[in-house]
DNA sequence: CTATGCAGTTCCATTATGCGGAACGTCGTT
DNA sequence: AACGACGTTCCGCATAATGGAACTGCATAG
């Protein structure tokens, strides 16, 4: 049933796609995955939009996934729905305080989502194993650690403890980047069974963030190889000109929640080889994660 | 992490609240309020339950307003669903990522809220025109500012600068705290039209923090009709003892928004004169605030 | 070693619920 | 004044949530 407006969104994905693909991209194989997501666009979580609360939390995504505030028919225009279904979807996330619409009638997160997170943050399990590591880690260091875990595509800093206290609090924790151009991105992927990580790869849509990041799935699974054979991932300048790191693989009891831990410093004090040369400690540190978290899962009984 | 010596908190509260015993508690016409929401112990949050999506965020709530880990019994115990119909529930919850299963089986808020959060928390309107402001009024006064707004019976901290860097970053940030014990609580709530305030305070659940809180309806009411006279609310260590603040009201737009400002600093430090010096200064950022949020909802063309 | 009870999961007929096309308001525009 | 774009409301229809009951698995007790 949503034939014609999934048309019109593909008009207009695949010029945005042509638009940004690198030379190098795209290979004839890799055409069967042209067809994204269309209600998340940025986002693209699993498998989403399935029910009547995927609906609406899709809605909530497409909000969220936006730059610019949306008004009613931006958000009619990047969905399938029908104009009376989107416009109840959305009256039903004000009610719940999910969202919140501005004067000028564009929408925003509502701020309840804040307490939820608030939660979620501090009774998650690998945040609060993983703190007293990556303390220890920053301490012994001296430059600014990350704690991020994989989420499909992309990569939601959990925590961080930096260098000196930079511009803004918080800046970076609940953020998401892109996993193929970070290091504990890229120390997730190599941690998923290469099928899956094979899978999301597929799904990927490359940037050039700078000279150094990687744009194509070829190259990108080499390294994902590489990182898988010697158990350690580096941040090449790929995400940021300037800025690079040493990060390692964090993975959970059951294998669907992996993550990583990542050292990171600007490359004009701190090079290269100090930055191997701290592999080994952050290396050790991800192993002392994943069996802190393992004894935390094991015993039942709290 | 503040969380166990909030849960003492919790179990001394009624013993307390028994013991000092005030003859002005509980007059014999409180007793219709007596019997507050069951399903949303500490949250309470408005017209939830209506439709799928209430009935869905409904239990978020649930297990967001526990302090202890919820097991599938548990939830159920809490609320008026059957079996199935909260089984899958929970699992439609899972399956997007906004709950997460335990090893042992008892459920979190999921890391995906985290993300939502962060996008709600700084596409903020209020936050981000309060921002300039309330780092103005940290410097000026060498204490701790605090931005809230009231969602419901509750105050939630939008933004906050600390005096010095303290224990942990934003430790308070997205936390709830009362309204009736705190002071931008207060402010807000002497903010909204006098009915609508009662109409919270009817449903309010008062706990006595400390020997000044407030714990009756009737001086409660009173202290906010002293406030909304003068403009300016303090609170004289009512929520936590040694602690005192003074707060103003912001209040944006539609009106629909409330919050307040606050200055907080230990009683042992900063005396409460010095607290009342600042009044004017927290008044006029208030207003401040308020005049720019007007501002930029004012032009509807942004 | 079977019986009993409890916690969690699955199933399916019923119907309440969300769906979505179309009509209606309401602005700003030429 | 007439138009057109954007937002809102309505209501018959069918999808999707409901909840009772049956099933599994795991304990502890008899």
């Amino acid at each position: 049933m949503p034939s014609k407006a999934e048309r019109d969104d593909a008009r207009n994905r695949e010029d945005v796609a042509a638009m940004i693909n690198d030379p190098n991209l795209a290979p004839a194989d890799s055409v069967a995955f042209q067809d994204n997501q269309s209600t998340t666009p940025t986002t693209g979580h699993g498998a989403s939009g399935t029910g009547t609360l995927g609906k609406a939390i899709s809605v909530l995504d497409l909000v969220a996934s936006a730059d610019e505030p949306l008004r009613f028919k931006d958000l009619l225009s990047r969905t399938t729905q029908p104009r009376g279904t989107l416009h109840r979807q959305l009256t039903n996330l004000i009610d719940e305080g999910l969202l919140e619409v501005a004067p000028d009638q564009s929408y925003r997160l509502g701020i309840r989502l804040l307490r939820f997170a608030v939660q979620a943050w501090d009774g998650n399990d690998l945040r609060n194993v993983a703190a007293p590591h990556i303390e220890n880690l920053h301490k012994a260091t001296g430059e600014t650690v990350h704690l991020g875990i994989l989420q499909d595509l992309e990569v939601v800093y959990l925590d961080k403890v930096d260098a000196r206290q930079s511009v803004r609090m918080h800046s970076q924790i609940g953020k998401a980047s892109p996993s193929y151009c970070t290091g504990v991105g890229k120390a997730a992927l190599a941690a998923l069974t290469p099928e899956d990580a094979c899978e999301r790869i597929g799904r990927m849509k490359f940037h050039r963030h700078t000279d150094n990041t990687f744009v194509t799935r070829e190259t990108l699974a080499d390294e994902l190889e590489d990182i898988r054979s010697c158990g350690i991932s580096f941040d090449r300048e790929e995400h940021e000109p300037g800025i690079h790191c040493v990060a390692a693989a964090v993975s959970a009891h059951d294998g669907n929640t992996v993550g990583g831990i990542s050292v990171t410093a600007p490359s004009y004090r701190v090079p290269m080889e100090t930055l191997a040369g701290w592999s080994d400690l952050v290396s050790q540190t991800a192993h002392a994660i994943t069996k802190d978290l393992s004894l935390r899962m094991g015993p039942r009984r709290s």
